[in-house]
DNA sequence: CGACTTTGACCCGCGC
DNA sequence: GCGCGGGTCAAAGTCG
């Protein structure tokens, strides 16, 4: 969970902050100890470690004032016990810090899981616009489009020709609303806070075939995006028109299943990522992967009935406990799908 | 040691 | 037939 992560960073932060504290108070006692004997030899033994620059401009400070009291005749131990007063009370109120920021943390969890049921609720209560509640989840980030567009332009198809359909599932994520999110709300949808572009741009299926090929792009820092599925790459080839190299990658998560990937990045935005899909799963998908799968599949859904089975048959007559599934994994499944490194 | 990645070679379809 | 481009194979290397 990102939103966790950075939150943890810095109460991570802060505790570093208070090791380094209690660093100095050792340093300051060690020096106030040897002081009366070897002043001179002072700035040697202060400077222990380099590597955290705010504890050096501490120390150099500490050093600068311990030698201003030194001219001024004071007793060192008067200084020292200053001193630890000082940065007692910094450490109580770092201590203080971390704790409010704990409860944040404990409340913005809260918030999120009652949210969490909330929305399993509403999908339980309001089946068929299943698709419609699932979509929406993204908007609690932002306002978000869903678009849906029928290719049909001729009723009349004839069978050798190639059904074509296209969908755009995208998200819009406002900056302001997204540090929000992250920073107050806390919801653990990593790819809608990252504001990660997310597009079906089209599918294709081929009824002779039975070949799907399906377009997704999605902006991503990674080689590939996770989409919950176990794949393995077996070749790499630049494509004419596009210096970028484009990756092949194999489904491994069931021996013998067909379905291969193609990633390559766009041209246009090196940061997003075109992933095309081809093929049928002839396995469950894993909970990641079905949450996108169902994704497509509750889209498609509403144009057409065949399409269900696209990326995977096991879709098409999809079970209860599945349809209780995709609530779930909406929130957290997606995180693995279009999440970044991940 | 098995799973995975890399990368050059090979195959195949398509246009000229 | 030839060249080009896209897709796949497979040996070698890497990694955990």
């Amino acid at each position: 969970m990102k939103i966790m992560s950075s939150k943890r960073e810095r109460i991570m932060h802060i505790d570093l902050s208070l090791e380094t504290a209690d660093d100095e108070v050792r340093a300051l006692e060690e020096a106030g100890d040897r002081e009366e004997e070897e002043e001179e030899k002072e700035e040697g033994e202060v400077a222990i470690s380099n590597e955290d620059k705010e504890a050096n401009k501490h120390r150099e400070e500490n050093q600068t004032e311990e030698k201003e009291q030194s001219y001024g005749k004071t007793t060192a131990e008067d200084v020292i016990k200053d001193e630890l007063c000082v940065l007692q009370a910094e450490m109580e109120r770092m201590k203080e810090e971390n704790r409010t920021l704990q409860e944040a943390i404990d409340r913005t969890m809260k918030d999120y899981y009652d949210l969490q049921m909330k929305f399993a609720d509403i999908q339980q209560e309001d089946q068929p616009k299943e698709h419609q509640v699932f979509l929406s989840l993204g908007s609690q980030s932002s306002g978000e489009i869903k678009q849906a567009k029928v290719a049909d332009r001729d009723s009349g198809l004839a069978d050798d020709e190639e059904l074509c359909l296209s969908l755009s599932l995208q998200t819009h994520v406002d900056p302001h609303q997204r540090d929000d999110a992250r920073e107050e709300k806390g919801k653990g949808l990593k790819s809608w806070a990252a504001g990660e572009l997310t597009t079906i741009t089209s599918q294709s299926i081929n009824p002779a075939t039975r070949k799907t090929r399906v377009s997704v792009r999605a902006r991503c820092q990674g080689p590939t995006m996770n989409d919950g599925c176990q794949w393995r790459k077996y070749g790499q080839k630049v494509a004419k028109g596009n210096p970028c190299p484009r990756a092949y990658y194999r489904c491994t998560v069931a021996p013998g299943c067909p379905v291969r990937k193609q990633v390559q990045r766009c041209l246009e935005d090196m940061s997003i990522l075109v992933t095309t899909y081809e093929g049928t799963h002839n396995h469950p998908l894993p909970v990641g992967a079905t949450a996108m799968a169902s994704t497509a599949a509750a889209s498609a859904n509403s144009l057409s009935s065949s399409p269900l089975s696209y990326l995977n048959p096991y879709l098409a007559n999809p079970s209860p406990q599945l349809s209780t599934m995709r609530s779930f994994t909406s929130s957290a499944g997606y995180s693995g799908i279009f999440g970044g490194r991940q």
